[in-house]
DNA sequence: AAGCCGGCCAACCGCACGTGG
DNA sequence: TCCACGTGCGGTTGGCCGGCT
């Protein structure tokens, strides 16, 4: 069943890279640039699988690696990271410029797991260890979910339901998390009304349907897309969030370069639209404005709503493993 | 000095995903 | 829609090394 291993070959050299394979791979790449790993170890003239030659340069020999100890900083940020992602160590990576992902594996399960343990922390929850093991199935299962990335199909089937109904602590903070989201919505009216200030007249256009006191309604043509942030009335917010992408970048941007407003006009005019890699960037997104990975990834163009008390209705979709 | 043991980490393995035919 | 292929990811392995007895 399956497909056959890549490096099936006998005449494959497997284990520790000599030097002058590590020296062939680096001139190759540096030639030809990085990609079609299953053709390269034959144009490079070495006895490896793709896969080998791939895991060499991504973990050992790309010059952008930063070899050495990890600092207190990237300590606590790996914790962190890993408390709202799980075992994500790619997503991880990617917040530690430098680093990699097979890196920051290995650091947690040698020195971070035992430094958590110490603090009385459970490495897989970030709870109490006395918490943890008086918690019950509820807030277990939830953590297993959150820490279960790479087995995607069950996650999605994660309903607010099933996590308010766990143990009172596993309970979402849908009052901060409201919070967050009415302040990035704020954030995202400020934004609009500092580039109608500017009134800046740039291709990607700002068009407003109503008033910011009871409801909100921001929408920015960005290029191809359309960014809606909503606020109803009762105080939830709705936003879609590939488009809040694109206002959470300009956010940056304008931040950059508050000092200049010709500067943010023409980096403005110039933002990106949302990449291919929506999925991956709606996680980046959602972490930096402060929510917690419960256990799914955020499928691509869905909307976020954030119910503002846990005796709602329940939500079934996948965003609502969103806390 | 020799043997044992545990920590560390590079590398491997199997699976899932994205894409193109 | 299905399949094959290339690639990426996370879990695991195994060899090296240093400390301890």
């Amino acid at each position: 069943m399956g497909r056959s291993p890549c490096c099936e070959s006998e005449h494959m050299n497997k284990g520790a890279w000599s030097k002058e394979e590590d020296e062939r791979l680096i001139a190759y790449i540096k030639r030809h640039g990085e990609g079609c790993w299953r053709s390269l170890p034959k144009a490079a003239g070495l006895l490896r699988c793709g896969k080998s030659c791939r895991l060499r340069w991504i973990n050992y020999l790309r010059p952008d690696l930063r070899r050495g100890n990890f600092s207190d900083d990237e300590d606590e940020l790996i914790i962190t990271l890993h408390s709202l992602l799980g075992n994500k160590w790619s997503l991880i990576a990617a917040r530690l410029p430098g680093r990699t992902d097979n890196e920051i594996k290995n650091y947690w399960n040698t020195h971070i797991k035992r430094k958590l343990h110490a603090r009385g922390i459970d490495p897989q929850t970030h709870r109490p260890l006395d918490y943890t093991n008086a918690a019950g199935a509820g807030a277990a299962a939830i953590c297993a979910n959150a820490n279960n990335g790479s087995k995607k199909a069950e996650s999605h089937s994660t309903t607010y339901e099933e996590l308010s109904s766990s143990s009172s602590s596993a309970r979402l903070p849908a009052a901060a998390a409201k919070e967050r989201l009415n302040s990035f919505a704020s954030t995202a009216v400020a934004v609009r009304e500092e580039e109608e200030s500017t009134n800046n007249s740039m291709s990607s256009g700002v068009t407003t349907t109503t008033t910011i006191a009871e409801e909100v309604q921001v929408q920015l043509i960005n290029n191809k897309n359309l960014i809606n942030v909503h606020k109803d009335t009762d105080g939830d917010v709705d936003l879609d969030l590939s488009l809040c992408l694109s206002i959470h970048r300009r956010q940056t941007i304008i931040r950059n370069n508050s000092t200049s407003s010709t500067a943010s006009t023409e980096l403005l005019s110039s933002a990106t639209p949302p990449p291919a890699n929506t999925h991956r960037d709606h996680e980046v997104l959602l972490l930096s404005l402060g929510f917690r990975h419960g256990g799914c990834s955020a499928p691509a163009a869905t909307t976020l709503d954030l119910l503002s008390d846990p005796s709602s209705p329940p939500i079934s979709r996948a965003s609502s493993c969103w806390l």
